[in-house]
DNA sequence: TGTTAGCACTCATACTTCCTGAGTGCTAAT
DNA sequence: ATTAGCACTCAGGAAGTATGAGTGCTAACA
């Protein structure tokens, strides 16, 4: 493909991304010496070739996603951080959060701020952490309380309600067998049989602990389930390049379903997607932008960012690429002593 | 005031509850015997008193706030509800929740889907009940886990990262004496008290666990406070007689201040309330309505509806009714057990 | 004296019509 | 291959024109 048709691409989507409107083949002359007659022609051969379309016959023209692919690919001149730019990300993301889940909600939190758009935290941490703590707690009348201790730090509990109240012997019992049995175990590894053989362990017990036991299961399974959270979403409610009806209906359905679509591919690496190209994604018009965070080695979750696809990759991929990085520093500062000990 | 005037008044409010266009005099000869000038010659007073007024001159009347006031005090007429209808409504009550706050929230999901409108709930419960459990868990590398249970089956904790490593000494001296001093303890009642009193018995210990007792302070706050929750708020957004900016705007902001504005009042009975009483509430054009729940004979929270003025008030109060009925019920059922525990 | 029929008047809303200007494609000259 | 020039298109705004629902007022009526 010829360099000055890619340089009047780059150039109507530059322009695009700032101005929302379709491009003319006045405003390129600024950007590619030529005439208005001749960036018309070519402009007239990309459209032809899928990268730009025009909305009506009298308007300039719109890249289509296809036309944004090729920019994101190739033709996108990323700006790098300045060291100010730096010190602002690292001055919103909060240092002093305890949980790996607070420090990334503010990368996510500040991301959605700094960019207009909406932020999604998708974290796959759980698989790979151990439980650390499994306790059954009483707390009234035939009322328990299951609590499990991850060793990446998550804490989940869950209430309990049994026919009949439990006995000492019978608390006991539960307390050091699930301890002895579960605390040092991959929470993605308890499955359908550990369960089976918990309730054939409890014997004579069975019968009153069974329901116990049940929600002991789904627990874990909470435990490893996908974690997906947005924030920001009215930034897109307010967002002219969509439409709203659209918007709502997305904020209204179970998005995490949707959101799910494009977050199994985002954890090898850096990618930007569209709409498009994700068959079925409700927004229209859309971009994902997603970047991937390690901590002691292994992908732990992702970093994404949801909006329009007129949208400044070449400012805002460097904020999402630092964020990730910046959390993967952290969470090896602190988590490393924590991991050693998993491994124990 | 004239027992037609009062009709006719009934009359617009009732029509433009279904319509939510202002009222003309002809369509008021359906529910008033008399001819549409004199009727205009009312609703020209009614105007003048302040119940009814013109968007335009040659508009019909839409009520005032005034108007739906007097509607909603004396003139509606409630239906009540048929067996069918509270089949109905129990069977959306998730009646297997086990925990209060999921059996409000599904009510409270309920009535936002019933109702087209959003619905919130507001609970006061933490004030009334106990301390059943405090407990300290090592959960890696100098990282703890705060755990407090209440007697109303409330669960939270909080994570916690120390400088240095606890000794079991310190552990164990540490459980021992946060259950012997704050369990039983009712929530409310932990001060910055409590907290200076616990720094100093913690003796030589104090340095280390200051950090942590910081925590379990704020902790136990956090447990007393109060707690909104609104569902269905996407109805808002595409009710037509708000605007969507005002609506986005609300969701955006911290909307749980603005509903404690009036959340505080509704704890003594059910109540209907008019943004414009409600000096600066966000949402214009809004309506309010809220009943309380008990529990063990106290007031427990409130579920509460937020909607447009125009709102079927004559369904929706009776439904909201009965769900704060059913809830109360079903507590008591299942908590008269407990409750005489924690009085122990 | 209260009620009603009739009439002139108002005005938001919707529909048309017209205009403007940004932008195009094509042709012919360079 | 590039460009100047020109005729053409068409969205969007401005201005004008119905339409009709609804009013207030007046005068007649029971």
């Amino acid at each position: 493909m010829d360099s000055r048709k890619l340089k009047i691409l780059q150039a109507v989507v530059d322009e695009y991304i700032v101005s929302g409107e379709p491009v003319g083949s006045k405003a390129i002359m600024k950007h590619v010496k030529a005439s208005s007659a001749t960036i018309r022609n070519e402009m007239a051969e990309l459209e032809k070739q899928g990268y730009l379309e025009q909305p009506h016959t009298s308007a300039g023209r719109v890249p289509t996603y296809t036309g944004f692919r090729l920019y994101v690919d190739t033709l996108m001149e990323r700006s790098s951080l300045s060291d100010d730019e730096k010190r602002m990300l690292d001055g919103m993301l909060d240092r002093n959060a305890s949980t790996e889940e607070e420090l990334v909600s503010s990368a996510s939190l500040a991301l959605s701020q700094l960019t207009k758009c909406a932020s999604v935290v998708a974290s796959s941490a759980p698989k790979f952490s151990l439980i650390s703590k499994v306790e059954v707690i009483p707390t009234g009348k035939r009322m328990y309380v299951i609590l499990m201790i991850t060793s990446g730090g998550t804490i989940k509990n869950k209430v309990c309600r049994l026919e009949f109240d439990l006995t000492n012997d019978q608390l006991e019992f539960l307390d050091s067998y699930l301890s002895e049995h579960l605390e040092g175990v991959p929470v993605d590894e308890i499955s359908d049989e550990t369960f089976e053989n918990l309730k054939t362990a409890m014997g004579a017990y069975m019968m009153s602990l069974t329901p116990l036991l049940a929600e002991l299961f789904t627990l874990a399974k909470e435990m490893t389930a996908q974690d997906i959270k947005l924030s920001g979403a009215k930034n897109l409610l307010t967002c002219k390049d969509f439409d709203q009806a659209e918007i709502i209906n997305f904020l209204d359905s179970d998005n995490r379903r949707e959101i799910m679509k494009f977050v199994d591919d985002s954890f090898s690496g850096l990618q930007v997607t569209f709409s498009p190209e994700h068959d079925g994604f409700v927004i229209h018009n859309s971009s994902v932008i997603t970047a991937p965070f390690k901590k002691g080695g292994r992908t732990a979750g992702a970093l994404g960012l949801i909006g329009p696809m007129r949208i400044d990759y070449a400012k805002f991929i460097p904020y999402l690429e630092y964020f990730s990085q910046r959390i993967t520093d952290l969470l090896d500062e602190r988590g490393g002593a924590e991991d050693e000990e998993d491994k124990r």
